[in-house]
DNA sequence: TGGCCGGATGTTTTT
DNA sequence: CATCCGGCCA
């Protein structure tokens, strides 16, 4: 029997269930939540984390993951505070806080850089992210001389998607290209063999891509030793946003507790948005029956987060789902006032709307971290930014552009790669161009020759300088000192730093303002204890926005949430606004093609509408501006309201237009002119 | 090597 | 449109 404890009385039964279920038994059966939006979901697997360290679970043998980064945090977050809450004088157990916790990415690259010589891995490998791929990709599409056929290769990130997919799901070549990629059917062998090539290249080269993290990890766990071994190492399991997960990663799962005993997963099939990244809902609605007997399945439906009017109008749209698994959530707070639907002409309109609403909700108390503006791309939110910054309001956004996709932020870590590992022929490619004089040739030439070395950075000194390399010597000096590591961490980013300054100065004309991203980035490098440990911190976790990164300034500043709406995941706010809610937009016209698609669209909206406690707002432009060329060069493109929002659904929310009509000089109550001199005009021809 | 030109292409969401 | 890719030339 577990002790009594007064902390859960502040818990509805469900949740109580969910956190007591197991607790202190000898063995702890599978359990799978199934939570709504806003139904204390995190909150209820944070007390499940407590009340388990206070039973005797040992901190050190619990393992947390989440699919993506934000979710991540914010659930170590709460796991820690509410624990320190409940555990009082206890909470000594909890000091150093949860020892595993993480995305699947995050845990998988740190397992299997703890097993890598078990699994016949170097432990100095590198981690490509996305871009980085891509390359090595490109490289080897080049290599078999794919770039130059008859009619038009897939490009290198749609094979590297194909590829990502093929993984991700856990399904043959044949069946996504049908099923997802009907126009590269044709190229099948020449893609079965570009892999092929591109597998053979990551393993020479000693790095692992996003999807190695996983497979890896899947295939370790399918060695009956290492997966008692790495199984063995917690107690329990504990998996939030599990709608969100893949087969690959429900493989690992199982891999971890084959029998179920001390995995606690949660989730919401309504909530499912990443079917793109080859997550499937089968996972969630399987997981029950994976168990004999079957894993126990407590709901939580009880919505604590929005007003009636909000959830009313959020549950209307999603009841519109073909098929749905879930019931519809509840509330008894008030019924606050409905959402409003707010018609302006265009994303010029949109912007000023919002930046007014913003403003007079801080007059009234509603600061500015209270409230959020969500869209589908991250580009929707441009005008917006433009006119916060003229308007001076701080924002932060989250999602799109990152700061590790600048090029010169990508050149310094490239270099810092290519020392901890020289096999990294994409790191050591991009370092090498930088040089004047030295372009792809020589730069093949002088990793050919060290790549074949027992110690690559050795063989570098001895060298030939390329032809016409220009500063060649100081480039060996500056990979020789890094690799002593005489400098220390985080010391040697100077160093590094200073060998790249005459570059980035030569390469860009804004040299000055990237440079600042430089020092940002010794800044970042500072918190890691290594050059490892920040290299593959960096690559998994990186900063979410360029304004954000720098942590210091914006501590006790208040500034206005941008966030996409996948980032805006498990997030709540008092106010939020959503932008473009209009066909083409939400749904993207890009992702309309299968009704599954349409249907995560729908979710995704739905996910946007149930992050508002308080105050809702759908804008919706008359008129928005196309990205890039449709069929016939338009730039604007009149759009209609989203079709998840159809004329039925209106009476859940208040229409509105912006700005107010009676503002506009119109002609519906234009007075008779005092002379008419229209008329004399006319007269003059009679 | 590195710059320039012409043509094709795709364009989201995240690890 | 804007980027990216490959090819051509100094």
């Amino acid at each position: 029997m577990s002790l009594p404890a007064p902390y859960l009385d502040a818990l509805n039964p469900e949740q109580r269930c969910a956190v007591e279920h197991g607790v202190g038994a000898a063995a702890c059966p599978p359990l799978l939540v199934i939570a709504g939006a806003g139904s204390g979901k995190t909150n209820t697997l944070a007390h499940r984390v407590a009340h388990l360290v206070l039973n005797g679970a040992d901190p050190y043998r619990i393992l947390l993951m989440t699919f993506s980064r934000r979710a991540a945090n914010e659930m170590t977050q709460r796991v820690e505070r509410i624990a320190r809450k409940v555990m009082g004088d206890r909470a000594g157990a909890l000091t150093g806080g949860l020892n595993w916790a993480g995305t699947f990415h995050g845990i998988g690259a740190r397992l299997m850089r703890e097993h890598a010589e078990r699994i016949g891995l170097d432990p100095a490998f590198t981690i490509h992210d996305r871009e980085d791929s891509a390359d090595l990709m490109n490289l080897v599409r080049h290599d078999l001389g794919f770039s130059k056929t008859e009619s038009r290769f897939p490009t290198k990130g749609t094979c590297l998607s194909i590829y990502s997919r093929c993984v991700n799901a856990g399904q043959a070549l044949d069946q996504v290209l049908g099923a997802n990629y009907p126009w590269c059917a044709g190229w099948a062998s020449e893609l079965k063999q570009l892999f092929a090539a591109y597998v053979d290249a990551k393993q020479r080269h000693n790095v692992l891509d996003y999807d190695d993290l996983l497979l890896y990890w899947a295939q370790t766990m399918s060695e009956p030793d290492l997966a008692e071994e790495i199984g063995g190492r917690f107690d329990h399991v504990l998996v939030d946003e599990y709608q969100d997960t893949n087969a690959l990663q429900a493989q690992v799962l199982l891999g971890l507790k084959p029998d179920g005993h001390g995995l606690t997963v949660v989730g919401d099939d309504a909530q499912a948005i990443y079917s793109f990244r080859a997550a499937t809902v089968r996972n969630i609605l399987d997981f029950p029956k994976a168990f004999s007997p079957p894993a126990r399945l407590i709901t939580l439906d009880r919505n604590y987060r929005s007003t009636q009017a909000i959830l009313g109008a959020a549950n209307a749209v999603i009841d519109l789902a073909r098929e749905r698994f879930t019931k519809n959530l509840w509330t008894d707070r008030a019924a606050g006032s409905p959402p409003q639907l707010v018609g302006v002409r265009d994303e010029a309109d949109q912007a000023r709307y919002i930046v007014e609403r913003v403003l007079e909700h801080r007059e009234s108390g509603i600061t500015l971290k209270q409230q959020a503006v969500l869209f589908r791309t991250s580009s929707h939110s441009a005008p917006l930014e433009l006119e916060l910054t003229r308007r001076n309001i701080p924002f932060v956004k989250f999602g799109g552009l990152k700061f590790l996709d600048a090029a010169h932020v990508k050149d310094m870590l490239a270099l810092l790669r290519f020392v901890q590992n020289p096999r990294d022929r994409v790191a050591g490619f991009r370092v090498l161009l930088l040089m004047q004089g030295v372009g792809p040739a020589s730069a093949q030439k002088v990793l050919d020759a060290i790549g074949s070395t027992a110690d690559p950075l050795a063989a570098l000194a001895d060298l030939p300088p390329p032809p016409r390399a220009g500063d060649w010597r100081s480039f060996v000096d500056a990979v020789g000192e890094l690799r002593s590591g005489a400098a220390g961490w985080p010391m040697e980013i100077e160093r590094a730093v200073a060998w790249y300054a005459p570059h980035l100065d030569r390469i860009h004309e804004d040299a000055e303002t990237r440079r600042a991203d430089l020092v940002q980035l010794a800044q970042i490098a500072s918190g890691y204890p290594s050059r490892e440990r920040f290299l593959t911190e960096l690559t998994l976790d990186p900063p979410d926005a360029t304004s954000d990164q720098a942590g210091v300034p914006m501590l006790d500043e208040d500034y206005l949430i941008l966030s996409t709406i996948h980032s805006a995941k498990g997030q709540e706010w008092k106010s939020v606004f959503v932008l473009n809610v209009v066909d083409g937009c939400m749904p993207s016209d890009l992702g309309t093609g299968t009704s599954a698609e349409i249907e995560e669209e729908r979710r995704l909206l739905y996910v946007a509408m149930t992050r508002a406690k308080d105050d809702l707002h759908l804008v919706v432009p008359q008129r928005f501006f196309t990205h890039g060329q449709n069929a016939m060069g338009d730039r604007h493109v009149y759009a209609s309201r989203s079709r998840f929002i159809p004329d039925r659904l209106l009476s859940a929310f208040e229409r509105v237009s912006w700005p107010k009509a009676s503002a506009t000089p119109g002609y519906p109550t234009r007075k008779a002119p005092p002379v008419d001199i229209g008329a004399r005009m006319r007269r003059m021809w009679q």
